[in-house]
DNA sequence: TTGCGAACGATAATCATTCTCATTTGCGTG
DNA sequence: CACGCAAATGAGAATGATTATCGTTCGCAA
């Protein structure tokens, strides 16, 4: 299982191009859930391919609008990409090592869609983070 | 009243020059809460005041870990500065019009507390923004 | 006032990301 | 299966935000 799918980027209206079932398959196999673009492209470099930098920009940008990856905006600068499954969460990011761990809680959700009522706001998408250390879990700076 | 004081820079261990003065004025102030580097440096510049941009990130940065302004990270790229009145809230941004809002939610926080918990963090602190249209409400892009 | 280290302004440098453009490739046709 | 062309790619230039460098200036204590 786990194979590259052509169709998968057919359907979304991408032909399929070495470069995107590469980068498809890094998020759909890699070890990484949460990866930026520089992450990608070292993971391509390190597997041989000939992928320019550019051209994961424009892939993971277009995947996002296809609807196959998220973008997050953490602390840091730098987008971060993770695979879209349909269900929606928000983050707790460690500042000590970068680790990324996904919550939902239907509390917040509803609190959000209540308060952007009150204020006369239509809901596009919202971002919630929580930052700080992930002190007594598998935190790979700690071994 | 709201004159710029001198003793507020120098209790938060920062000597009182007149590019600070200056920008301290610009948030107590000014008509915008929200401002991003450029935001004030043109505010500057259109006072007549000759201050650089670099000096504009700098001041912008000290004052942040002053205490005197918040940091946040909105989508668009740039980070904006508040003055921080000690009352911690999240905010909802118009895609349309880049107005923001500022709400604090009880029950959100204690989630956030919650969650962060149950996951064994020690929270930072975190980043909540709802994005949207304000449709209904004084949105300046619509007059 | 004098002196020195902190702060400044101009500008070069850096970082993430996007754009440009000549070359290559996917893929439907004949 | 070869052909042709538009779409996609790769290399590198360009951009926008932010930071670093450096010679000059300024705040402030002696």
């Amino acid at each position: 299982m786990n194979e590259m799918q052509p169709e998968h980027l057919k359907s979304v209206g991408l032909k399929s191009t070495l470069p995107r079932l590469k980068i498809l398959d890094i998020f759909k196999n890699g070890q990484e859930r949460h990866m930026s673009a520089e992450d990608v492209y070292q993971l391509l470099r390190d597997g041989g391919e000939n992928v320019g930098l550019a051209t994961v920009y424009r892939v993971l940008t277009q995947f996002e609008q296809a609807g196959l990856l998220v973008r997050h905006n953490f602390e840091g600068g730098k987008s971060v990409f993770e695979l879209n499954e349909g269900t929606h969460h928000d983050h707790i990011v460690c500042l000590q090592c970068g680790h990324v761990e996904e919550f939902y809680d239907n509390a917040i959700e509803s609190r959000q869609k209540k308060i952007a009522a009150e204020l006369h706001f239509t809901i596009h998408d919202h971002s919630l983070q929580i930052y700080g250390d992930c002190t007594k879990t598998k935190c790979p700076h700690r071994h």
